[in-house]
DNA sequence: ATGGTTGTGTTACAA
């Protein structure tokens, strides 16, 4: 079972780069982030005649995410526990076959010091807690989706450059590796254990063509998926295209029916 | 070099 992540960056002006990937990656289940759209704007039809099921969780103009699946979609939650009067819509799990999918868009958290890197800081502390929840039931789970999260300063084209970002901030790393001390085990690194693997790159000063990027996607496994990991990948080709989003999929293969 | 790009939805804000 293919299983992918991608922060799209406006659902309805990436249609076409999302529906052409679909059918030539051909992924049983996606988890979309940044939609840009409420749920009634969502291109449910473009995206079912390729043969997915969905769950979308949408916001006018910012956030919004979405799972995406080919096989059927069960007990969805809708929003991070933790706080009600949480309004932004960064968080939707649900079940697919026996694994649970989390597909989040974290806060970005610039600019620090400040509410925005605050309400970053407390959403992450929020995640562990509901990764805390999930490990307890012992079962196949991933936390997949834009982390907002260089984890190290390989992870980043330019550390001293950005040493200053919410994304490089040791009060940001800590509660990553709170999270993958818990037990969970980043996917894309049991198969290249160092080095440059970006995931996004941003639209200003050429960053994609100078290959300034960052590794800020990623796929959070519980030991229970970590046993089934087959593969794990970035799939650069999107990025290149014209009208593309700033980030690329990340995916994973389990073996699992 | 205190800029640059993209998207939403109105011309400001977020990333």
């Amino acid at each position: 079972m293919k299983i992918a992540s991608w922060n799209v960056n406006s659902i309805k002006a990436r249609l076409p780069r999302v529906t052409e990937w679909l059918q030539e990656f051909s992924p049983d289940v996606v988890m979309l982030q940044e939609l840009k759209c409420i749920d009634e704007n969502f291109p449910f039809m473009e995206i079912e005649d390729l043969g997915y099921n969905l769950s979308v969780h949408g916001q006018k103009s910012y956030n919004g995410v979405a799972i995406l699946s080919k096989h059927p979609i069960e007990d969805v939650m809708i929003g991070l526990p933790g706080d009600e009067n949480d309004e932004q819509a960064r968080y939707i799990e649900a079940t697919i076959k026996t694994v649970r999918i989390g597909g989040l868009y974290l806060p970005n958290g610039n600019p620090l010091p400040g509410p925005k890197f605050d309400y970053k800081l407390a959403w992450m502390d929020r995640l562990i807690v509901r990764a805390k929840e999930l490990l307890a039931q012992e079962e196949m789970f991933i936390l997949g989706g834009d982390y907002n999260c260089c984890p190290k300063d390989e992870d980043c084209y330019d550390p001293i450059r950005l040493a200053g970002d919410a994304l490089m901030q040791p009060e940001t790393r800590d509660r990553y590796f709170t999270l993958l001390n818990l037990g969970l085990t980043d996917a894309l690194r049991q198969f290249y254990p160092s080095g440059h693997n970006y995931t996004y790159w941003d639209y200003q000063g050429g960053a994609w063509q100078k290959d300034n990027g960052l590794r800020i996607d990623h796929l959070l496994l519980s030991p229970q998926a970590a046993d089934r990991l087959v593969k794990c990948g970035i799939d650069r080709v999107p990025r290149g295209k014209e009208r593309a989003s700033d980030h690329t999929p990340i995916w994973c293969e389990l073996d699992i029916d």
